[in-house]
RNA sequence: GUGGCUAUGGUGUAGAGGCAACACAGCGGGUUGUGGUCCCGUUAUCAUGGGUUCGAUUCCCAUUAGCCACCCCA
């Protein structure tokens, strides 16, 4: 490589030497992770307040918890031999030796937290809710980050199948509430011992026809059977529909609970799709598991599954608490924002209504007290008080769109006045600035 | 984690083995106190490292990153 040359340039028929710029390479954005930017944030503020505004409308409470936790939580908690604690964890030891991870979901800390808090000794059930980042160390991909926000509900200490319903209601209608069309698959994986004979049979199943399978779901059958499933080799969805399947493995209770839970969501108007292959990737679900997809998957949005949830009454006690039934669901952000962005959304700009000009540092000093005055009487102002050229004020006015414009210079200092500019039709008055207030007040339709 | 595709200003794109083009955005100006048009100027070590070559941004290799499929999932 040759060193940095010098760009030599023609201007006015001399030639100009300009130095090369230099210096340390730029720190780029770690691999996986998103800045959310300011032009972005509009649309996120949409899922933000949707969030706020159905959770507390469903009576959910906020929470937030570390997004450090100990590394054991999702050992326990998420299973040790699932993707995500396996191969998708954030862990590192501490220089005193405590083992700790990122989280990877919100459901263990929930859990972890009404246990630590003694929530159980709150009115039962306890309903909070959260909208936070996580963590999987994945392979990233368009609308899979390796830092994600979640929004999820969570109900401890309430097994009524009504809950499962009333969740996976809500899930779905955050979205729709977005204009997100989705679809509920749900189905029942029931007790971890009901599944576990069911687990059984499946392999055995499979192995019987072992030899068609592919290498994929060979390594499924030893690890995680029931994934063969959902596999999408079209040799194992030809024997899957052959196979045992879980509704009837599993217990009289559980089918009951089931039951219920599609009348409550007939009832809600959800629409959903039994799915008899659904099973979750967590080891803590038990009984009802549902998941969230995109209808419209048509535009390059491959990742058409936007969350999901489920029931997972073992949890507590896994984690060392009392036995407590519980659901949730979660759902992920970034992947609705995706879709969000893709629907062009007229998003309602920020208006402001008065733009403070000003003129030299006399100006400038009564200009922030004028801008001042306004923000106290809530009149929206902007300025841009670092700018020396009125020209460029005056622009910067114009594209805010803006009705009014405030100029103080040194002559308005002098007067005590100030001029105001319509900034429609361009006319303007020399107003008292002690009036200036009132002035745009009446002007704005805000005193009669 | 496995395989594939891609990589040019802030953004979107062109280009060709021989001085990197266009549009938009940004910034500065058009005689120092006023906007939307117009005009001028300015904004790129062509991702990084190496190789082939007289010469590489262009060809080759590696790395990194993004994207796609898979694994998995949000």
């Amino acid at each position: 490589m040759s060193l940095p040359k010098k760009i030599s340039k023609e201007k006015d028929g001399k030639k100009i030497d300009a130095p090369v710029k230099k210096g340390p390479a730029p720190i780029g954005l770690v691999r996986g992770m998103k800045d959310i930017l300011p032009s972005e944030q509009p649309l996120w503020d949409l899922m933000r307040d949707k969030a706020r505004e159905l959770s507390s409308a469903y009576g959910f409470e906020r929470i937030d918890t570390p997004v450090l936790e100990e590394t054991a939580l999702f050992v326990r908690g998420v299973g040790k031999l699932t993707d995500i604690v396996e191969k998708e964890l954030y862990s590192f030891e501490t220089e005193g030796g405590e083992r700790l991870s990122l989280r990877p979901e919100m459901t263990a800390p929930v859990v972890r937290a009404y246990i630590h808090h003694g929530m159980l000794n709150l009115p039962q059930p306890v309903k909070v809710w959260y909208i936070a980042p996580m963590f999987r160390h994945d392979r990233p991909q368009h609308g899979r980050y390796r830092q994600f926000w979640g929004f999820g509900c969570e109900v401890l200490g309430e097994e009524n199948p009504v809950v499962d319903a009333q969740l996976a209601f809500l899930g779905w209608l955050f979205m729709k509430e977005l204009g997100i069309e989705t679809t509920v698959r749900i189905n029942s994986i029931g007790t971890p011992e009901s599944r576990a004979n069911y687990k059984n049979a499946l392999v055995t199943y499979f192995r019987s026809k072992r030899s068609k399978l592919s290498d994929e779901d060979k390594k499924r059958l030893l690890k995680n059977p029931l994934r063969i499933l959902d596999s999408k080799d079209p040799a194992a969805q030809e024997m899957k529909t052959e196979a045992p399947q879980i509704v009837d493995w599993i217990n009289e209770d559980s089918k009951a609970h089931f039951m219920r839970v599609l009348e409550f969501l007939d009832e809600l108007g959800v629409p959903y799709q039994m799915d008899p292959y659904l099973v979750r990737g967590l080891d803590y679900y038990s009984r009802t598991v549902f998941e969230f997809y995109a209808n419209s998957s048509t535009k390059e949005l491959a990742q058409s599954a936007l969350g999901g949830g489920g029931r997972y009454d073992g949890l507590a006690e896994t984690l060392g608490g009392r036995p407590t039934p519980a659901a949730g669901f979660s759902l992920g952000l970034d992947r609705i924002f995706l879709h969000l962005k893709d629907m062009d959304l007229p998003v309602p700009e920020q208006t402001v209504d008065v733009f403070v000009a000003q003129l030299g540092d006399q100006g400038r000093k009564k200009a922030i007290a004028i801008f001042e005055e306004l923000r106290k009487s809530g009149i929206k102002a902007t300025e841009a008080f670092s700018k020396d050229a009125i020209k460029v004020q005056i622009e910067m006015a114009n594209r805010r769109k803006v009705k009014f414009a405030v100029i103080v210079g040194q002559k308005e200092v002098l007067d005590g006045t100030a001029v105001l500019r319509d900034m429609d039709s361009g006319t303007q008055e020399i107003v008292d600035a002690r009036k200036i207030v009132h002035e745009i007040q009446k002007k704005l339709g805000k005193i009669v």
